[in-house]
DNA sequence: CGTTTGGTTAACCACTTACTTAACTATTGT
DNA sequence: ACAATAGTTAAGTAAGTGGTTAACCAAACG
């Protein structure tokens, strides 16, 4: 999932999406790349769950899928403040504590 | 940055700088690889901002950049809020209008 | 009917990635 | 001084990624 979201075309396809659904050929247009090439892109972003798409006729129509998204912001969120409370943490021993400074064997 | 986080090993890598900072060979340790490759995603990892290290002697201490993580994180919430937005706007309109149902060409 | 149009599949190619081993450097413990 | 430790560099490789073109299929149009 966070390799579907490494690559800059599948971003500016998430951020076209983000503005609402979107055919294929819609998605392929700012693209500078061919039709197969965004085809295979999408792959990418529907096997990560990013997006979902449903072909009626001949168009098919692609849209966000959240859930995903949020499973990647929870994961980082996670890592991010659980990292941010232990440099709290230090901040307020360090303020306490001025440095000991132990003994080095052979400078 | 986002292909920093794509690997399983890396993201192993970050966890345990989840918990504090950490030595090459304490990352190296739980991976099931050679120290050269660990140090390939140590490069990785920092080349993306997401971790910085210092050498002190002959060991390199590592630790996470929390700004980073959070800049990959607001670019997910930016992207999943604005659809969910969409999403509600879009639930009013239906429970407001019952389908129209507009006619086809030739069924 | 025949022809666009929108999308798909297949086969191929250049480049990158994620490893490996081997050889090397610099610090630290005895 | 010597050996062990911690990490680095270099070179090679197998597999994966991102793109291409060409051929193809089915729905919509005239």
């Amino acid at each position: 999932m966070f390799h579907a979201l490494a690559d800059p075309s599948r971003r500016v396809m998430i951020e076209r999406l983000t503005g609402g659904p979107a055919t294929v050929s819609e998605l392929a247009r700012p693209l500078a790349m061919s039709m197969p090439a965004v085809v295979q892109h999408l792959h990418v972003l529907q096997a990560s769950g990013l997006v979902r798409s449903e072909k009626v006729g001949r168009v098919r129509t692609c849209h966000l899928e959240t859930k995903a998204l949020a499973t990647a912001e929870k994961w980082i969120t996670q890592r991010r403040t659980s990292w941010e409370q232990r440099l709290d943490r230090l901040g307020e021993y360090l303020a306490e504590n001025p440095e000991p400074k132990p003994p080095r064997s052979r400078p």
